[in-house]
This record gives C-alpha cells, sequence and structure tokens, in this order.
DNA sequence: CGACGGAATCTAGCAACGCTAGGAAACGTA
DNA sequence: TACGTTTCCTAGCGTTGCTAGATTCCGTCG
C-alpha cells in the first residue's frame, strides 16, 4: 500500500534525481565533464556523496548516461522537426537535415560528448535500444528514403551519413578542421547525398 | 662540448623514452587507455614516477601525445601505400583508401584513440601542424583529386571524407552500428564518393 | 502523546590517481 | 681521492570515485 507520504516522499526523491542531472548537465557545458565530480554534485545540491549513490548506484557512469539520455531525446525531436517539412528539393531537405544536427551539436557539446564520447550505460544496436535513439535514426532514414533517387539500402546509407556528420562534429571540435570552412563541407556533404545515383 | 659520457647518457636517456612510450601503447592496446597510469608506467620502466616527468614535464598527456604522433607517422605511410597504386577504377582507389583507414582503426584502437578521442598536444589546422598529418591529409586529398571527375573543391571533400570515415570508426568502436554490416557500409560510403557528379 | 523501527543521511575513510618538493645516491671530472 | 653536478628516489599533497558503519530523522502504531 502507498501512503501519503510515501508518495510525497518518491516525488521528492524524483525532483532530486532530476535536479541531480540539470546540475551535471549545466556543470559540464559551463566547466567540460572533467568538472563534473561528485563532491562537486554533492555539493551544488546540498547533500553528502552517498545520497548520489541511491539515485545513481552505478554511479558517475550512470550520471552521464542520463544526461546522455535526455540529449537523445532532445536530438530525435531536432532531426524530426528537421525532417518533417516536405518542401523543398532533395538538397534543400538533406541540409536541413544536417544542418539540424550540427547545430544541436554545436549549442550542447557536452551533452553531445555524453552522448557519443563518452562510457555510457545504454545499449546500442540491441534489441532494447531506447526508444529515443531509433527515433533519431528513423528521422535520418526517412530522408533518406524520401529523396529522388534513395540509396539501394537506406538503413546502411543512414549509418553511413549519420557518421559522416558525426565525424565532422567530431574531428571540428577537436580542432582538426580548417577554420571557417563549415558551409563548405556542409555544402560538400550535401552534394555527396544527393549527386549520387545507382 | 659533448664528452664520450654525456654522448652515451644522451643515447640512453633516448632509449628510456622510447620505451616508456612503447609501454604505454602496449598497455594502452591491451587493457585501454585508463589502465595506463604513471605508477604502472613506472613499475613496467623499473623506475620511480618522477623519472617520466623528467621525460615527459607535461606529464601523462604528454606520454599519449608521443604514442599519438607514432600513429600519425603510421597512417601516414599506410594511407600513401594505399593510394599510389593508379591502376584500377576510381571506386577500387577509393575503397583502397577507405579500407586501408579503417583497417588501421582497427588494428590500432588504443593509438586511434590517443590519435582522435584523447586530449592531445598537438597543433592542428596550423601553421605548425606535424608533417606526418599533413601527410596523412594529402593521400586522401590525392585521391579525391585523381577522380575522373574530381570534386569542385578537394581540401574541403577531403575534410569530408576524412571526416566520414574517423565517424565511421568512431561510431563502429563505441557500438553503434548494426553488427556484421561493415562492407555493405564501406560500398555505400564509396558510391556516395565515386558518384556525385556536379 | 510517546516510543519504537525502518528508512534516509552523514561522517569518515580506503585505494588509486597525477604530480612535485627535497634529500640521497651515483657518477664524471679534476 | 675528494668535489660538484647530475640523476634518482622517498615521501607526501590534493584530488578522484566509491563505501562501510554510525547517526539522525520521521512515519507509524500502541
Amino acid at each position: 500500500m502507498t501512503t501519503p507520504a510515501a508518495a510525497r516522499r518518491a516525488r521528492q526523491v524524483a525532483e532530486r534525481r532530476e535536479r541531480i542531472v540539470a546540475v551535471a548537465r549545466a556543470l559540464a557545458e559551463e566547466q567540460g565533464w572533467e568538472a563534473v565530480t561528485i563532491r562537486r554534485l554533492a555539493d551544488a545540491i546540498e547533500y553528502s556523496q552517498p545520497v548520489l549513490y541511491g539515485h545513481f548506484p552505478q554511479g558517475r557512469t550512470e550520471i552521464v548516461t542520463a544526461v546522455a539520455m535526455a540529449g537523445f531525446e532532445e536530438l530525435a525531436v531536432v532531426l524530426s522537426a528537421a525532417t518533417s517539412g516536405e518542401a523543398g528539393t532533395d538538397a534543400e531537405r538533406v541540409r536541413a537535415l544536417v544542418t539540424a544536427y550540427l547545430d544541436f551539436a554545436a549549442q550542447h557539446p557536452a551533452t553531445y560528448d555524453a552522448m557519443f564520447l563518452l562510457p555510457v550505460l545504454i545499449p546500442f544496436a540491441s534489441d532494447d535500444t531506447p526508444e529515443a535513439l531509433r527515433a533519431g535514426f528513423a528521422a535520418i532514414e526517412g530522408a533518406l528514403t524520401g529523396l529522388e533517387s534513395p540509396p539501394p539500402d537506406p538503413a546502411t546509407a543512414a549509418e553511413v551519413l549519420w557518421g559522416a556528420v558525426h565525424g565532422l562534429v567530431a574531428l571540428h571540435r577537436a580542432g582538426r578542421l580548417s577554420a571557417g570552412n563549415d558551409e563548405r563541407r556542409v555544402d560538400e556533404l550535401v552534394r555527396l547525398v544527393t549527386a549520387a545515383v545507382d
């Protein structure tokens, strides 16, 4: 049986959990993930460190995972929105998708790191891959099947396009790409995807 | 002036430095970079920890950098070799390049991480970028300019292709791509690069 | 209302990390 | 053989993630 008090406690616990995730994400975006330590998080939420392990038994990795999951959900929304508009040429629609992805990565670098760089407790490419990840991938695949001459294997093509965009993000953020050339790289990528015919 | 004794010492110092780098790389490939600690390296070379800081004043990061540099030199060789054969169709030559890159990443995962994932003390996309990095990039760019219908902006196209391949490596190693689909992804990437016409 | 019992929370500490100051030892030179 | 420099080690600082055990709080029930 659930007494009112227990319900209230459960709510408080959930709220505190959210607060931890929010603080972790904000701190990561402001000062990088190496600044996100259990001690600092504990200070921020004004509890002792063991409390954090009550919420996240797997420790720091599980907190990073929570931020990553939030990011995947946001990214799925962003990509779906970018591909929902049916209008425009092939190139315009692909560009909208790519740009949306790049913008997301640029606006939330630390969150993006949690999603794609840091070790995290999410089952990928598996049967129980979370819905948000499937949705994001589906948006990419959908954009490709909607092309005038769709690729022969859309699922694989989606993986490649995803890889290409992720690669640009990774190299760009690591400072490996020529500066002030972002536009041209997008042009080139769009050209590759849309100009390829069998 | 350099006495014979000093020359011998210099040689010994250089050898020990190489030994540190070799042990770090081997340990990283066997157990991952998180297992590469100063204490363990010191144990392995049978010296105390401060000795390592004599060789690498910037600490652990500088050791990772040394491994990364070795990797960049090897990668440049591999890519040059893959693009040197003039024979074959466009698709075959691009495939050779891509495959060489993917193979290198698969065979030296930890080294690849040092080169592209971990924080490192190398000036990228700058005037004093090391020669090995330029050479690797030049190999990619060269393969593209050698196409039947070269891309309008080869340097940018090389960045994009490099990003695409790196993205595939990154996603693949993070377990984000469907298993047993590697061949098809390469097919698709080659298709994109070679089938694109202005 | 008051005492019990379980849950929630904190204090304190472990082992490991990167890194460094300061003293000891080894070695080349005179 | 004695000096002085270079090389090296011992010991320790501050930090990390994480946890065992004591303590405090709080809802429930007599």
